[in-house]
DNA sequence: TAAATAGTGTCTCTTAGACAGTATATG
DNA sequence: CATATACTGTCTAAGAGACACTATTTA
């Protein structure tokens, strides 16, 4: 197929094996967790990988990332946001051959279920991020940090925060969620000003949340706005 | 090479060529400019395209970026910033065959300089993002405003904004940048407020630059700082 | 009742922007 | 001298954070 290219038959140049590798998070019990598998490769036995699939002839990218998320979770398309986190093809990032492997962020909506016939985890995003390399297949001790580390910065200026809850949600919902991911606590009162206030962001809903079995006053429900970039942009402090 | 890859047999999967395309931009007189050629492939003739090569076996994917801009122009390393961009990888991009192309932002510290012997054109950069879709080989037309909002959107947080200057620079020059890429006017004065508070993006350097030919206090030469994250972040309103 | 969560009001401090004023160059 | 650019000072308005207070639930 390659062939009819103009280099292709340049020594040094052949065609590389593409994959792709999400990394799929999710909130659980105010908790951002990270889905991993045990890769089929034997060479890397004992290391989690992200899931990944490689990608086929007449398959878009995001296609390929979302058959390697619902092949091993049965995730459908609109519970699940997928974004595209970085390229990496260090040429011997895989043993076996050059594989050069687009990212993916995804973002569920709701928690990362493992699955009981493919060996599955779901863990702390923030202690994987922090892992040895070892524990990694691949190279995928640098993608989970880079995930991580892109989910975080695009809370600050995206509505990104809302495709990790089911709509509607409440604003102490979408709270949980930034301190979930940023790993701070953020004050509630001005919280929901800075929400309410930034445009698009979100919009209110019909009717009230139940209460938690602890008690408290009933929330507004609310949706997520049209706007994907904040201004302002809700900012943390370092 | 990818045979010894698990799935290499299975109908559907091969092997994809793999590509880097680099959206080189610089300051040319107060404007954003970026550097187009026009591609070798016959099919796409009257259409322009950024600078582009497949990576080699060998090659990391930042070494093919390198080597795309530095054989169409002189360009040594130290004064060119090369940034990811994405990855475009829509299985009919390339009418010939299936090529995934990972690409580049670059950030020129002088004026791009069209080659003799190549053709090449260095144009408005925010001129050709608004460009027609078919004045533009492969999807090139989709690559281009990308890398201008990559630009614009990073310019805010990052430091990204003193790679399009030579070192050491005044704070009028580094104004010129945000206001070339922004397309804005900047307030002097609170601009260099903004500059000099926030930690790690200037240091002062020895000695001033020489006034330009329409007089003016000579100004305070900087280099820039450590930091490649900016906080605060240099936010432009909306 | 107390405790928990939702939501409002308000104060203070910081910062961004407008713009006046000063410093030092060219012509 | 006028003009241009660099740089400083200062006022004002908006926003962020702290936190008191009210509203409505569970136990």
């Amino acid at each position: 197929m390659t062939k009819s290219l103009d280099d292709g038959g340049v020594a040094g140049i052949s065609s590389c094996a593409v994959a792709v590798d999400v990394a799929a998070m999710a909130i659980q019990d105010g908790r951002l967790t990270l889905l991993l598998t045990e890769p089929d490769d034997a060479s890397q036995a004992g290391r989690w990988s992200l899931p990944g699939r490689r990608v086929r002839d007449d398959e878009s990218l995001d296609a390929t990332a979302l058959r390697a998320l619902s092949e091993l979770i049965g995730t459908e398309e609109p519970a699940v946001l997928l974004e595209q986190l970085r390229t990496y093809g260090e040429p011997a990032r895989d043993p076996r051959a050059r594989v050069v492997s687009i990212a993916y962020l995804a973002l569920a909506a709701r928690p990362l279920v493992p699955s009981a016939s493919r060996r599955t985890t779901v863990v702390a995003a923030s202690e994987a991020a922090a892992w040895s390399t070892d524990r990694f297949a691949y190279d995928h001790a640098a993608i989970v940090p880079d995930a991580l580390e892109r989910l975080r910065a695009k809370l600050e200026y995206t509505s990104l925060a809302t495709a990790l809850l089911e709509q509607p949600f409440t604003l102490g919902e979408l709270r949980t969620v930034y301190e979930a991911v940023w790993d701070v606590e953020l004050d509630p009162a001005n919280f929901r000003r800075k929400v309410v206030s930034t445009p698009g962001f979100v919009r209110a809903a019909a009717g009230t949340a139940p209460s938690g079995p602890t008690g408290g006053r009933p929330a507004r429900r609310y949706h997520s706005g049209g706007a994907t970039r904040l201004h302002p942009a809700m900012l943390r402090d370092r």
